[in-house]
DNA sequence: TACATATGATCAT
DNA sequence: TGATCCTATGTAA
């Protein structure tokens, strides 16, 4: 067993096992959501140890070590971890960083900015696009810019949403990724979401009726729900994939239409076509989601 | 060995 | 819009 495929923390994953994807995954929201648990798990309760193997943050990491871990906490694609000492770590692992829980019996590669260990279990984060430590008020400063967070509590966040999508006069599938409109939302939910709504990506969110951005929230809150509790993103059903869901669905058929260009869509059978929109790839079904 | 690619975001032009 | 940062993987040469 590599460590790419150390299996997750129980308490979080009720059903079957796919360790495969654990730790394997490029982030969106719901990783980072997931992620904040998984680390609380482990890492609450005594002394943390911080290194930075790479020794890209060697004063950061002599900064937290032997601090406790008071709360670990995601917002959006960003994570904050509170220690004894009143600072925060801030990490967003951004396009290709990984957080991965490896037994502390490894050694960690010369790719490891930052190793948390406690008892027998270690954490070890690559390729992040921010880890520093940082205060209060720098947290503030970031959540400040963000949208409502599917994944988090809070009042009116549903009709926060609706009126920020709805005041957007961009192309659905932009406003999608625009975090200061919906927190942690990424490539392939802005796609898989659009289809399940049966929207067209270049519909101008100022476009949508509030039923409609309502109803968008609801469906992107459950899908990112599910999401974090298979720790990978699954958004078809089992009635159109001819199969039952579970775990160990095959990454080819877990989606409606990302990455499936020129396939037939699940439903309708036409073939899945493909745009640019705000500088990346996405799909749709040109039946299933008229313009 | 080399290159393309990736579920992100920022900064320069 | 394009260049850039960071790492790992799969495919091509």
């Amino acid at each position: 067993m590599t460590a790419l495929e150390f299996a997750p923390a129980p308490s979080h994953d009720p059903g079957e096992t796919d360790p495969v994807h654990y730790g394997s995954l490029v982030p969106e929201g719901h990783t980072i959501h997931r992620l904040a648990d998984d680390l609380a798990d482990d890492l609450a309760g005594g002394a943390v140890v911080a290194s930075s193997p790479q020794g890209r943050f060697t004063n950061g990491a002599a900064r937290l070590d032997g601090q406790l871990l008071d709360r670990s906490e995601a917002w959006g694609k960003h994570l904050f971890l509170w220690w004894s000492s009143g600072e925060l770590l801030h990490v967003h692992l951004g396009l290709i960083g990984k957080f991965r829980r490896v037994p502390a019996m490894e050694s960690a590669s010369d790719t490891v900015r930052l190793r948390l260990e406690r008892d027998d279990v270690a954490w070890q984060l690559t390729g992040p696009q921010t880890c520093a430590v940082v205060t209060p008020p720098d947290r503030e400063t970031v959540v400040a810019a963000l949208g409502p967070d599917p994944l988090r509590r809070g009042a009116r966040r549903r009709e926060q949403f609706a009126t920020s999508v709805r005041g957007s006069h961009r192309p659905l599938g932009a406003a999608l990724l625009d975090q200061g409109i919906i927190a942690g939302i990424g490539n392939v939910y802005r796609s898989e979401l659009l289809f399940l709504l049966g929207i067209h990506p270049e519909r101008r969110a100022s476009e949508l009726s509030a039923d409609d951005a309502g109803r968008l929230w609801d469906v992107t809150v459950d899908q990112l729900r599910r999401g974090k509790r298979w720790n990978r993103i699954v958004t078809v059903e089992s009635a159109d994939v001819g199969r039952r869901i579970t775990r160990t669905l095959p990454r080819e058929d877990a989606h409606y239409v990302y990455k499936r260009g020129g396939e037939p869509c699940r439903r309708c059978q036409e073939p899945i076509d493909h745009i640019e929109i705000a500088g990346r790839s996405m799909w749709f079904c040109p039946t299933c989601q008229p313009r």
